[in-house]
DNA sequence: TTGTACGCGTTATCAT
DNA sequence: ATGATAACGCGTACAA
């Protein structure tokens, strides 16, 4: 009476489990009559088939995952939920998985998703991540793995992402055209592919305007907020810059904290853009002026791109490289 | 060569599968020698047990799901955090779901559930949720349920919550001593249990400030942000009032949208509190005074209701409930 | 310490 | 339209 199952349902109506079975499949021919019985009765007896056996028994999990480096954070939500709308439509379910940036945490999930508790992976890369030879189970195990946002590039997967090299030139000649002419710009890892692309926007935006770039004016940040404000404190203190490029928004908050401290006043010492979804950005004291990725837009087409791989004859092949396209939205903290 | 299982890794070492699979599973015994072997060779060929096969055979899925009402929170991701935690120290995983404050998609995740995908749920309840009786399928199959901070009165499982309607009443007293004569509550739903208890903690601080409550103070705001600055738009100028107590954090947001573009002064004209998690609460134009809850421990308190709840003997007879102390941060948009 | 054999709950194939 | 049966991959009695 407690455990129901095909069986017990069966034997309750006097069935076979094979057509117990079908009433719940869509597929296969069954009649109205009988359908209509069998599905009464499972909601009276509440029974629903298990999902494990049918896994084991499809070689399916109908179930995707996606592993971001933080939870609390407009862009990414905004990202899940495209992607999960996605997912939804195709009959998919969606698991999310948070890394906290840590390099050492996206390896133990990806090991835990490798044993095919999902069909397919969306990856926003977290942390510094030299080694990246632990993807290569996936791909062993036929795992299709789709990157967002935050990419490896020596892993040749299906990848999205923003025009970050253009929208960082921008950004940084709007600070230029602000009247900065010292602008230092605030990383967390120069050797992640976003850093890298945003970081060179930022050098010929300056080169551009005649500005030497130095090295010194690249400021390796932390994730560890704390970290980051003294050594912000310090950079402010010391190379006493006029205009802070934020390539994430963490630090643009960082600097904030940095800025108030010292009671440096933005954006009349010193300008701030930084890239950012915060729905809170207009609230800011000053109101911060971001450059915003289209967040939704790059959760749908990865799971597009992770769909189009699932039903491809030859998943290997779908490597697409999508670029999707960022704005900036001038506020208070880049005014005169 | 393709597909590795436990038969082929068997043969492929001259072993029997329950050899394998002893080599996976601390308990049973087995040699050192060839445990090392096995799982060298199992390392090679990349094998990995099958999760649902395992799952099927020990009606296990040493998983637990977490529901919550939105992602970009930073509440949320505490707690979220803290479970994490915990679910690994007891060698579970964690899932995610969101529902966006969605009921109806709050009971389809449940509806998901409820086939033994996980071992046990924690959720923070979404929207109006008249009828809960969705949850009694838990019940059914005994998966163990536990709340935390937005629970269901009527629900009778384990739950962690704060002192909501004492904050409540402290953070409305605040309120009445920085001077506030006319103060709106701004709630998303009065009938969910949060919504009660802290509307009453007002209640009760402007009766014994001998301010005479008003029905028209307490506003019934919207999930869409849009709406609800229409309506705390309206009720600028049209109430007037002095203060404003927020009673979820994204109505705090709406009313600093709402008094920027009405050029209402916070806190001159009048000051706000808001119940809030925000990290950058103290960037906010004016910083914000937030009545802030221990999202972590809330978070790991649940978790260990839950696991408590999985190992009992009797799962049933576990209904804690934990209430947590929140505090009040006092910053400018309460000041003079 | 290791091997044999069965069953977990389901679905697909084949038969009726 | 429905039923019988094998197989998905694994873990555990039980046997050796």
């Amino acid at each position: 009476m407690d455990d129901i199952n095909i069986k017990k349902l069966a034997k309750d109506l006097n069935l076979s489990t094979s057509t117990i079975s079908r009433a719940f499949r869509g597929n296969s021919d069954i009649s109205q009559a009988t359908k209509e019985r069998i599905l009464a009765k499972a909601k009276e007896l509440n029974y629903q088939p298990n999902l494990y056996a049918s896994n084991l028994r499809e070689k399916k999990s109908k179930t995707i995952a996606v592993i971001m480096p933080e939870l609390a954070n407009n862009f990414f939500s905004e990202a899940v939920n495209g992607i999960e709308r996605v997912a939804r439509d195709n009959g998919y379910h969606t698991l999310l998985y948070v890394t906290d940036d840590d390099y050492q945490k996206e390896v133990a999930i990806i090991d835990d998703l490798s044993n095919g508790r999902v069909d397919g992976i969306i990856m926003s890369a977290s942390g510094e991540a030299n080694d990246h030879n632990y993807l290569s189970k996936l791909k062993k195990k036929k795992i299709p793995l789709v990157f967002f946002d935050r990419v490896y590039d020596d892993v040749d997967v299906a990848k999205v992402t923003t025009n970050d090299y253009a929208s960082s030139f921008e950004g940084t000649k709007h600070l230029i055209e602000r009247g900065c002419k010292k602008i230092v710009f605030l990383v967390i890892n120069k050797s992640l592919s976003i850093g890298k692309m945003r970081m060179q926007g930022y050098v010929d935006a300056l080169r551009e305007a005649g500005i030497t770039y130095r090295q010194d004016w690249v400021i390796d940040c932390s994730n560890d907020r704390e970290e980051s404000i003294s050594i912000l404190t310090q950079v402010l203190t010391t190379i006493k810059p006029d205009g802070i490029f934020a390539s994430v928004e963490r630090l643009a908050m960082a600097s904030y904290y940095a800025c108030h401290k010292l009671e440096v006043k933005i954006p009349e010492q010193v300008k701030v853009i930084s890239y950012s979804s915060l729905e809170i950005a207009p609230l800011l004291n000053p109101s911060l002026t971001t450059i915003t990725q289209p967040a939704g837009s790059i959760g749908t087409e990865a799971a597009r791109l992770l769909f189009k791989t699932l039903e491809a004859a030859e998943p290997a092949l779908v490597r697409d490289h999508l670029v999707l396209t960022s704005k900036i939205i001038q506020r208070r903290s880049t005014g005169v």
